[in-house]
DNA sequence: CGTGTTCTTGATGATCATCAAAGGTGGTGG
DNA sequence: CCACCACCTTTGATGATCATCAAGAACACG
């Protein structure tokens, strides 16, 4: 392998997430459905980062100048409240693109919750190949089609379930999300606190902690270590989330 | 003028909604930033209906055969639960576009609160205008993320305020649904009812109607008839909206 | 005018927030 | 290597908010 294949396939990695070793297909990310020459194009206007838990990628309200694809790590999406708390909008693992606005500043904060490394776009460059690439448009309006059935699933969540049915359905979207960048370990990282889901969920990280405690008590899930979980129970989770509503 | 501009002035007022009388452009609807000749073209493929009230535009899991514009009425948009209640995802007003999905089903329902005018353009049709007009699914991009940006804000909403907090938030942002649609009067058609309302709020009705009668009480808003609410101390509604919280 | 739907109001209780405090965990620096 | 510190998590006690159950009132419709 000549240094610019290489070169140019760590940066596919990097913008579009891991290439399927069966398949060879591209399976999350920003560029899934392109072809390899536009592809190179866009990978030529993009960086790469590695950035430390903690961080935060982009505050909310501030100018909307970079789009952002995670390759490894998580991330939590912010709203802050006139009282100073947070609403966390959701959580972004490795393939998700971060960070696209119709308006010119960012409407959320994003902020790593694990150290991460991120491929990072100029929104300016972006426009321009939006411009010569209508497919990558394209592809944006998947995304965000994409992005609001999750945002309203979580309002069903948020609206019509206990607290127990809301954390259930909370961890299922956690193996589901593992699911899809295909994790076969069953054992889950959950690298967010109590407090994280709980502003997450619209409870409090006490009733957080009581919930996911009943549920180890009841042998439903286990916690081999602290940020990991593993669901033994998957079908007492889905009986909660399909049952207990409230009204 | 002769009949086919006529003809035109009409259908553009079906799929874009109404032109600004002052600055005579375009304010809602799909074609807002689109020039005359793609307009005309977008026109020539789609036609008008008037439905009564409770008409459902196209049901959870069915087909998403057509795209709709709201030219006059209010629908919401809803979600099935499995034990069979619903989550009001959303109410939608003349103007707004409704339906557009990248999947082949549309993922909720809309039913019309009122009887309404609608305009409607067959999905397969839509396709081929976005292959030749570009900046049509560019619009499209921008109303989804419009979309995702209310249904974040409606998740703060349920997630972090108390029953007055949301019933307050939702008031507000009727009144500002109207002004986005340039009407004058002070007193809001409120088409929906308190279980549709509770449905979209994640409270019950009784609570609903408890609410809005203190609010009532204290001199906040005033009913002037069914279906119609006035807003008389916005500055109270909005405290409530900015304070009231969960946590 | 009668009937079904929507709205209001009351009484009661369950769920979950709040306040409080103690036990863990990881990280840092002496 | 250990001690300390900050932060996270757990657990308990108490009470407010809002769901639930119930019944009557107002309204819309045929």
């Amino acid at each position: 392998m000549n240094p610019l294949d290489a070169a140019r396939g760590l940066a596919r990695d990097a913008l579009g997430g891991e290439i399927c070793g069966t398949c060879g297909s591209r399976v999350t990310g920003l560029c899934r459905p392109l072809d390899a020459a536009t592809l190179d194009d866009v990978l030529a206007e993009a960086e790469q980062l590695d950035l430390p838990a903690r961080n935060t990628l982009f505050e909310e309200g501030s100018r909307a100048g970079h789009v952002f694809t995670l390759i490894q790590g998580t991330a939590k999406l912010t709203r802050l409240l006139p009282d100073g708390r947070q609403q966390v909008l959701g959580f972004r693992f490795a393939g998700d693109v971060l960070g696209y606005t119709a308006s010119d500043r960012y409407p959320f904060a994003a902020e790593l919750l694990t150290s991460a490394r991120v491929c990072r776009l100029e929104r300016r460059r972006l426009d321009g190949l939006l411009r010569r690439y209508p497919a990558l448009e394209r592809r944006f309006l998947d995304l965000c089609v994409q992005e609001l059935a999750a945002t309203q699933e979580q309002l069903v969540n948020v609206g019509r379930r206990t607290a127990e049915g809301r954390v259930a359905a909370f961890l299922l979207s956690l193996a589901e999300a593992g699911r899809r960048r295909n994790q076969a370990d069953p054992v889950l990282a959950m690298p967010m606190t109590r407090a994280d889901i709980a502003d997450f969920l619209g409870l409090t990280l006490e009733t957080v902690s009581r919930t996911v405690t009943a549920f180890r008590r009841r042998g439903w899930v286990r916690e081999p270590a602290h940020g990991r979980i593993e669901i033994l129970r998957r079908d007492q989770l889905v009986e909660l989330t399909e049952g207990a509503a409230i009204d």
